[in-house]
RNA sequence: GGGCUCGUAGAUCAGGGGAAGAUCGUUACGUUCGCAACGUAAAGGCCGCGGGUUCAAAUCCCGCCGAGUCCA
């Protein structure tokens, strides 16, 4: 569909041909005359096993150096990677290409690119395939991903589809690669939106690169089908290479997996660790690695039923039974694994993920628990940060990872103990519902293991483990974790913010913003561009509209005599809509009118002190606690502001106490607020990415705003001097999910009132135990002891008083047919004193008791001693049937029961009524 | 963002509308030259907080707070 896309004159020029391949059917471009696969894996194996596909080794310092300053010397600018959390993007967590770098904003035209044509190398993070990763040889979470972007406008063409073929034959022939074993496959890409014709750069075996040209958009009108959706042609074109590393550096080393080639003191350091001999000069272990990572790179390994056909397929080859491969394969693959994801987590934490629950931070606790379990089957009982550190040793590239090791530190070691007390209470939990099977002689079953994986992260196979120890048996099918995937998945709704004015909006130009030109200034003339409902628009305005978690600015809006309130404002593309209160009688201006804007100061100035003081608590918290600290979220309102900060643990009371002190320090030094417009790329460039705490702002300028040390792109209002803030107060902090703490805190006139509320709270309270505030905490503690005492002396003395009680009343028993029966009424006695009293009759074995009180309605207490319920008599019935009487009901056991109503005027009759059923009861017998 | 599970003694947990329990730990006494072990006894609970239903709630219902876990 899109064959013309690849005539190209690169190929033409070159002495390729093109060929369809003998058993995919995919097209492809060679040097090579007899080929007639496609050179891709499954087509093709991997032939640079042991017999390296470039002239010399690379390791991943040096092959990333080749090749970023190779395409600088073709005219490309080096630009610095991006982190492995995609903070600029709200679609998806990790960075999973060096393109996710530039989108959405670059790729879409509306921010130009840092340099053009660039080149960079990004780390990139993808879990899609972590059952394969260390089984296929191939597989790695995380990879750098070596790029080359040309960002071409119609009439601006950088370069496009020849030149960057060029410049990848040009690469791989400095590299030595023998030009006839090199493949260029047809293959059109489409993702995120986006999609173009590509084309996979493909080496004995080994894809080394795709090259995909960016040039069409989803559309649902479009006449361009491409995997079963619509495409029409893009203004903008883009070149998106990727190049991957690690595979570079494989097919420079030919070792028998990836992992082996780029982290292979690791590797070795690993297998010493779990007491395997791996030696890669051993011609024969050698040889089992290298057949199959051969025979894995032409399967998927994820299936359990593959990995089965790939053992007999390699044992059979190399003449070993089935079993003892796999017992000397599934060590390796587990190093491998946990070799590759300790990078993975180096990577992820270095750069500021905080394992969690939700999330990003969930994909860091999936990979680190994977880690950790995977270690346990092994034995390896060293640290992970000991791992961890290893490799920010292996990559002194980042020296970033190495300043933040303490916290990383910190945070492994929590992750550790955490895991190790959740399986803790796993191995619990299952010894417990597997005693209940045991009993019953059955298997657990699968909605039970499907429940304690899903509420309590107990993994079948521990459940398995735990409960075979103690007979029981557990059995679950391969597909299990898709089976709780199933659990999950409901119908998604997505919520699509729908602009309600668009059609209206179209039109008008973007509102001028004059708060932040002069942001003293509450009174302007303005002229009306357009009016529909109580919503109208103007040419300029001084309203702030609601943003970046501040409030809109409210205020009155007069037009002739008719004074407007307005109530809200809201911002649509740049477009700025003022709400008014529907006034009654309809509005009498319209498109053209000037009107007065008058802006609530106070309410302004509120916001403006909560908006300023956040950024300074946010750099506060980010000295006291670490790097890691990241605005998670945050909301301004006018008597309190909270912010909700990325964090591993608890922010301890002294901790938030020194916040507290340095962020009123900042205050102190009455800085002055800076704030600019400046282009994304250098503020990016000179500030980083510390900049979008609050998100990305669009647009190619961002307004940067400076308050002390913290900068950051924000569109709000602010102090003009940290000193106007006034006094901040932290109120309270909160865990709102794992990994994340919400402070709450008030400034200016707010943390007056703030702190007025608390020493009101105080004073009310002390005044009530009549004692000055600073003795409030022992005197509470001694209120609270001596209740506690007087709570136990009253219990002590209501069954001291029901025993004494019990021989004053045994005298006044009526005899019926052998029995001795006590009906009263105690007046006052709540139900709690009629049990004991009850309790203590018992001991007598042909005694009952009917107590009555007129307790909170009306209570009843009945027991029958051992006799007498030989006897007949029961308890619950006798008090079921009395508390009838009373407009009640009870129950209980036949020995002792209590129940009550609310009729104290009945309370003989039910005595009565008792009676006579004590005695139908005996007649009876 | 969505789902599920759990908050009871210092710790780990039973109980699941009608007298708050077990094990470990603590303390005292006994045994011992002393310790461990053992025996006996005791102390230790706003049954997370607040509402509701009920004659009666640790128990059922609702809300909040706290913890855990899975999925996107």
């Amino acid at each position: 569909m899109l064959e013309d896309e690849y005539q190209l004159d690169f190929f033409k020029n070159n002495g390729f041909v093109r060929k369809q391949c003998s058993k995919c059917g995919a097209f492809f471009w060679t040097r090579d005359l007899d080929r007639e696969t496609c050179g891709d894996a499954p087509c093709d194996p991997y032939s640079f096993i042991g017999t390296p596909a470039f002239s010399r080794e690379f390791n991943v310092a040096e092959m990333r150096e080749y090749y970023l300053s190779f395409f600088e010397s073709q005219g490309h600018t080096r630009v610095e990677r991006y982190p492995v959390v995609a903070r600029w993007r709200d679609d998806i967590y990790l960075t999973i290409a060096s393109i996710a770098d530039f989108q959405p904003f670059v790729t879409s035209g509306q921010v130009p690119p840092p340099a053009n044509p660039l080149t960079i190398s990004q780390p990139c993070i993808r879990l899609n395939d972590l059952d394969s990763v260390g089984r296929s040889g191939r597989h790695l979470t995380t990879f750098e991903m070596m790029a080359h972007h040309a960002f071409n406008r119609t009439g601006n063409e950088i370069y496009w589809k020849d030149r960057t073929l060029e410049l990848c034959d040009e690469l791989l022939s400095s590299l030595k690669v023998d030009p006839f074993a090199v493949t260029y496959k047809e293959e059109p890409w489409a993702g995120g939106g986006n999609a173009g014709p590509c084309v996979e750069v493909i080496v004995h075996g080994l894809e080394l690169a795709t090259l995909v040209f960016m040039n069409l958009k989803a559309d649902k009108n479009g006449d361009i089908p491409i995997k079963g959706e619509n495409y029409s042609k893009m203004d903008n074109y883009i070149v998106d290479t990727g190049y991957g590393l690690e595979r570079f550096v494989w097919a420079s080393k030919g070792s028998p997996t990836i992992y082996d080639a780029i982290f292979p003191e690791i590797v070795t350091e690993l297998m010493g660790l779990a007491g395997i001999e791996h030696e890669l000069n051993d011609p024969e272990y050698a040889n089992i690695l290298a057949q199959n990572a051969r025979l894995a790179g032409l399967m998927d390994v994820s299936e359990k039923a593959n990995l089965m056909a790939l053992r007999k397929q390699v044992a059979s080859n190399i003449g070993m039974t089935v079993d003892k491969l796999a017992t000397i394969m599934e060590p390796v693959e587990k190093v491998y694994s946990i070799a590759d994801h300790t990078r993975c987590l180096t990577f992820m934490l270095g750069d500021g993920v905080i394992p969690s629950n939700v999330k990003g931070g969930y994909l860091a606790r999936l990979v680190l628990r994977r880690t950790l379990r995977m270690m346990k089957d092994l034995d390896i009982r060293t640290p992970l940060s000991e791992i961890v550190d290893m490799h920010i040793k292996n990559m002194p590239e980042y020296p970033e990872f190495r300043d933040n090791f303490p916290v990383i530190q910190d945070i492994l070691e929590s992750e550790e103990e955490k895991f190790n007390s959740t399986m803790e209470r796993g191995r619990r939990i299952i010894q417990k519902s597997a005693g209940h099977f045991k009993k019953s002689g059955e298997k657990i079953p699968l909605s039970q293991l499907t429940e304690l994986y899903d509420s309590h992260g107990i993994p079948p196979e521990m459940a398995k483990e735990v409960a075979s120890d103690l007979g029981v048996g557990v059995e679950f099918p391969d597909n299990f974790y898709s089976i709780v995937g199933e659990l999950h998945n409901k119908a998604e709704e997505k919520v699509v913010e729908e602009n309600p004015f668009a059609e209206r909006l179209k039109h008008l130009p973007m509102t001028k913003r004059l708060f932040y030109d002069e942001p003293t200034r509450m009174e302007f003339e303005a002229v009306v561009l357009d009016v529909f409902d109580n919503h109208f628009v103007l040419d300029s305005t001084f309203f702030y509209a609601e943003g970046g978690g501040q409030p809109a600015d409210a205020g009155t809006i007069t037009a002739g005599d008719t004074v407007y309130k307005v109530v809200d404002v809201q911002v649509f593309n740049g477009v700025i809509v003022h709400t008014v209160e529907k006034p009654d009688e309809g509005i009498d201006f319209g498109k053209g009118d000037l009107i007065m804007g008058n802006v609530d100061e106070e309410r302004r100035m509120t916001l403006a002190r909560h908006h300023t003081a956040t950024h300074i608590v946010n750099d506060a918290a980010r000295k006291v606690l670490g790097n890691h600290i990241w605005q998670a979220g945050a909301q301004k309102f006018e008597d309190h502001s909270r912010l909700d900060l990325s964090h591993y643990k608890h922010i301890s009371p002294d901790e938030l106490r020194q916040i507290e002190v340095l962020a009123n320090l900042t205050v102190m030094e009455n800085k002055r607020v800076i704030t600019e417009w400046m282009a994304r790329t250098d503020a990016e460039q000179e500030y980083g990415f510390g900049l979008y705490q609050g998100g990305v702002p669009p647009g190619e300028k961002i307004r940067v705003v400076k308050v002390g040390d913290d900068v950051e792109a924000c569109a709000g209002t602010h102090c003009l001097t940290t000193g106007v803030i006034g006094p901040i107060k932290i109120l309270k902090t909160e865990r709102i999910q794992d990994g994340v703490e919400r402070v709450e805190f008030a400034a200016g006139t707010a943390a007056v009132r703030a702190m007025q509320k608390m020493e009101s709270l105080l004073v009310d309270s002390a005044k009530t135990l009549s004692v000055p505030p600073d003795h409030l905490p022992a005197s509470v503690d001694r209120f609270f002891g001596e209740w506690k005492s007087l709570q136990k002396e009253n219990e002590r003395l209501k069954e001291e008083l029901a025993r004494a009680r019990v021989y004053q009343m045994l005298g006044t028993a009526s005899e019926v047919a052998g029995l001795r029966v006590v009906a009263k009424a105690i007046p006052g006695a709540d139900s709690k004193e009629l049990q004991k009293i009850a309790t203590e009759f018992l001991k007598n074995e042909d005694v009952v008791t009917l107590l009555v009180s007129d307790a909170s309605g009306v209570k009843i207490v009945a027991s029958a001693g051992k006799k007498a319920v030989e006897c007949g008599v029961s308890a619950g019935t006798l008090v079921r049937e009395m508390s009838k009487v009373v407009g009640g009901g009870g129950g209980g056991k036949p020995d002792l029961a209590m129940g009550g109503g609310i009729d104290p005027a009945r309370i003989e009759d039910a005595l009565a009524r008792g009676l006579e059923l004590v005695k139908e009861a005996c007649a009876e017998k």
